[in-house]
DNA sequence: TTGGGCATGTAAATGGTTACATGATTTC
DNA sequence: GAAATCATGTAACCATTTACATGCCCAA
């Protein structure tokens, strides 16, 4: 039921793997599925305690400590989770910046778009190390069923991030014969 | 000057290349930026208006006809736009609603992944078609300094894509053997 | 003559981020 | 004992989309 806000499966889909505090939730969107996705502390703890209210995750105060607020999925949040992953995706979006100002380029001109793909190119080296240590690790450990969808968003990742730099050598290139 | 509403910037850059009206804008949006960029109606006319309460832009109404209204930019408009371009890109953002039901895939089961991963390369493979149309187009009519900023960006487009057709495959592979 | 594309616009809702506030705990 | 990180939360703001309203022009 209820509305369409993606936030809510993702941390559905998180917390049907281990129940998290919306700290942890926050890390986890940070880490493992940065590639593909973001979300914020400020969607996140309100999504909580609607979901919270509408039945679909349970909470449980940590008595000593912190008073962390540990979250876990319920048998309803798993039904509507899965009512959701069988539908279509309907959004696949990508939205560069850096490809607008190339589209653009000529009122920047050559030197100027170079600049900005060596940025792009630093930027997605970098993160296709991380990605490279993801998939290292992945394929060492196996234990769990969920890894091997883990392994592969991380590949789609990696090869994603492995087109892009070979593009910014043509495009280099291209611009650097005149 | 003013705010950071990227739109102003799709704005500029398309009406540097040419005069043209909302309806025009949100084609091209449509079809050249389309890859990676949108908008919408309801964004491109507001900041029109905006744009040209600021100077950045100025409109002509065309007296016969329909009465379409054709804007084109100010020198004040390409300074704003230069000011933009030599910044680096701030945001470039990936948001796969495909890649999210894939990571919590396990809850899903195979069989349904395979479903996400087929209808993802069917639409990949339409697109890439259209890219495909598009650089073989361009790469005929080189008579404008444009076309080589276009270029590029379409061949980002095609790689890219093709990577993920690659990744497809793999995955499919992945999944089949049990 | 009717349906599709051209053309302009607006109001409301959306789904989200940013920035702030607060304080506990761990680590150096 | 200072700094970093853990941890929860809220209010204000944000760009943008959606849905609607309106009407013209052209081709089959």
């Amino acid at each position: 039921m209820a509305n369409e806000k993606k936030i809510n499966y993702v941390i559905l889909g998180l917390l049907n793997h281990e129940p998290l505090t919306g700290y942890e939730i926050k890390k986890r969107i940070d880490h493992s599925l940065k590639f593909f996705w973001s979300g914020s502390f400020g969607s996140i703890y309100p999504a909580l305690e609607a979901l919270e209210a509408d039945g679909c995750v349970e909470k449980e105060e940590e008595s000593s400590g912190r008073g962390k607020i540990i979250y876990s999925i319920t048998e309803k949040g798993r039904a509507l989770l899965r009512e959701w992953l069988v539908k279509p995706a309907e959004k696949d979006e990508l939205r560069y910046e850096t490809l607008l100002k190339l589209f653009f380029g000529r009122e920047l001109g050559r030197e100027g778009i170079l600049d900005h793909i060596q940025k792009f190119e630093e930027k997605i080296r970098n993160e296709l190390l991380i990605l490279e240590g993801y998939a290292a690790n992945l394929e060492k450990v196996q234990d769990e069923e969920e890894h091997k969808y883990y392994l592969l968003t991380v590949r789609f990742g990696i090869e994603t991030y492995r087109a892009y730099l070979a593009w910014c050598e043509e495009a280099k290139a291209v611009l650097q014969k005149d």
